[in-house]
DNA sequence: GGAATTAGTTGATTTTGTCAACTAATAGAT
DNA sequence: ATCTATTAGTTGACAAAATCAACTAATTCC
């Protein structure tokens, strides 16, 4: 390992940085803030779910995130169902308006996706994603 | 370009941005938070730069950009130099005091790399260093 | 010359996030 | 069984990050 291997891992981090925040930026239009869409999602692809698992998924703060599932409550886009082994913990379902909500944030996210690869040939980003998928695979070895 | 390479483009920036969140963690014991690292590497990289400069390339608010500038330079890390050619426009410079700041930052975030890089055999960070640079290559190309 | 636009500052506010204190429930030690 | 320590989640208070509007002085454009 050498110091140029760490400034071009930097390298990668500051232009993906970009790339993720112009797409983060896109779902600014929405009704839900970027904190909100990520606990929509988590309660979609982990349902039922309890607080603490969101905490965990999301690393976000429970203060935080109780706020948020308040306001979800308000909104009727979760229930939270009473689990009978533990009094303190609720498991926390999207109702069908929320998943309506959840499909709205998710259709639009794969849209800015699409336009993104729109832009390139197939074979470009065939190759894009086995770049990504073996980055992952490396990673996802490490802390 | 299918439904799945979406998916799988969306995978890897939710594995990625993970990646990054955590890497920016590392960032707070610092004295400056992670916008002002940010601008100090953008004023020692592209030096000397006017607050426009930044602003573009940090997608940053020129408000918030205003302020981050008037704390640096009563800590005295920047000064600014008045332009001939348009008198609303300062050059601003890092001090050597601002550049000494810079480095402890610069080196704080390369030894975060650093022990990222440090799990991996030699291989394998020249693995993920190719992936990176081709991804990079291939979406430079889009907006 | 005058209107429109721009560079950067400042005021005010919102959003995101953090930390502490709390209550009720559970776990663990005695 | 009892008591202490820990935990799940709520709420209060506050800080940091960010946004937006209004502004002044300078420049550009017609």
């Amino acid at each position: 390992m050498t110091a140029t291997d760490v400034a071009q891992v930097r390298d990668f981090n500051r232009f993906y940085t970009r790339i993720l925040g112009l797409l983060d930026k896109g779902i600014l239009n929405s009704e839900f803030s970027l904190p909100e869409a990520r606990v929509l999602y988590e309660l979609q692809h982990h349902q039922p779910c309890s607080a603490s698992e969101i905490i965990l998924a999301l690393d976000m703060d429970k203060g935080y995130l109780s706020r948020i599932l308040k306001s979800f409550s308000r909104k009727g886009l979760i229930i939270l169902q009473a689990t009978e082994s533990d009094a303190r913990v609720s498991l926390i379902k999207l109702t069908s308006k929320g998943k309506l909500e959840f499909d709205k944030i998710n259709t639009a996210s794969s849209n800015q996706i699409k336009q993104l690869l729109e832009q390139l040939p197939d074979t470009k980003i065939k190759s894009v994603i086995t770049h990504m998928q073996a980055i992952k695979q490396i990673l996802n070895t490490v802390n």
